[in-house]
DNA sequence: CAACGGATCAGCT
DNA sequence: GCTGATCCGTTGG
């Protein structure tokens, strides 16, 4: 596997959708290494009424107006955190929610996080994937393509047949196309009819 | 399998 | 006050 650089993400927001199907996260918190697979991802851009950048920068998230590459986390409905990668050059508040992983490596650690579901959902769901890889508000700015980040991007050269669907759990811009999934994968999110 | 409600709180209006 | 980029357990078809 090797590690993501910065350079290799596309600028823009929906490519860089796009190009992260496939690729890996990898934690290493506590001593502890888990590592998975995107299967799953949804844009979040400039101008649309869904994304917490929606009415320019706050405290919760300036990250999204990062350099690419840096992890965006926020709490969701006051218990599951939520993990995104941040988009586009600094001062545009852009973004990819990561909203599920097929477990690749680490499953004991991630079993024992998640109270014993099945393989399946281990990672099936955004507040999931946090769960799984330990994540919380603290690693919220970390830098995902720095080699020794505890919250990183990788890539084993896999390549996934891409999928595209509208966003799931939305009031507001539902209908846009922005969601990607592997398609034929066992560990996406959602009813099946949006994943064909 | 789908639909629904409760949990729980930071951030914004 | 109210809302939400969610999850889980329960209920019903």
């Amino acid at each position: 596997m090797r590690r993501l650089t910065r350079s290799a993400l596309p600028l823009e927001t929906v490519a860089l959708a796009r190009f992260l199907i496939g690729k890996l996260v990898v934690s290493e918190i506590g001593g502890i290494r888990t590592v998975g697979r995107i299967v799953e991802d949804e844009a979040y851009l400039t101008g649309d009424p869904a994304s917490h950048a929606f009415r320019g920068p706050t405290q919760r998230n300036r990250t999204m107006f990062a350099r690419r590459g840096h992890a965006y986390v926020y709490l969701i409905y006051g218990m599951y955190w939520c993990l995104n990668v941040s988009a586009e050059r600094p001062g545009i508040g852009e973004a990819v929610l990561i909203r599920a992983l097929e477990p690749l490596e680490g499953l004991a650690a991630m079993r024992r996080r998640r109270g014993g579901v099945s393989d399946r959902e281990l990672a099936r769901g955004p507040g999931r994937v946090c769960e799984a890889l330990g994540i919380d508000g603290s690693f919220d700015a970390t830098d995902l393509c720095a080699p020794r980040s505890p919250l990183r991007l990788g890539d084993d050269g896999t390549v996934c047949a891409l999928g595209v669907s509208t966003r799931i759990g939305l009031t507001r811009a539902a209908e846009r196309e922005l969601r990607f999934y592997a398609r034929g994968s066992r560990f996406v999110s959602g009813a099946r009819r949006l994943s064909p």
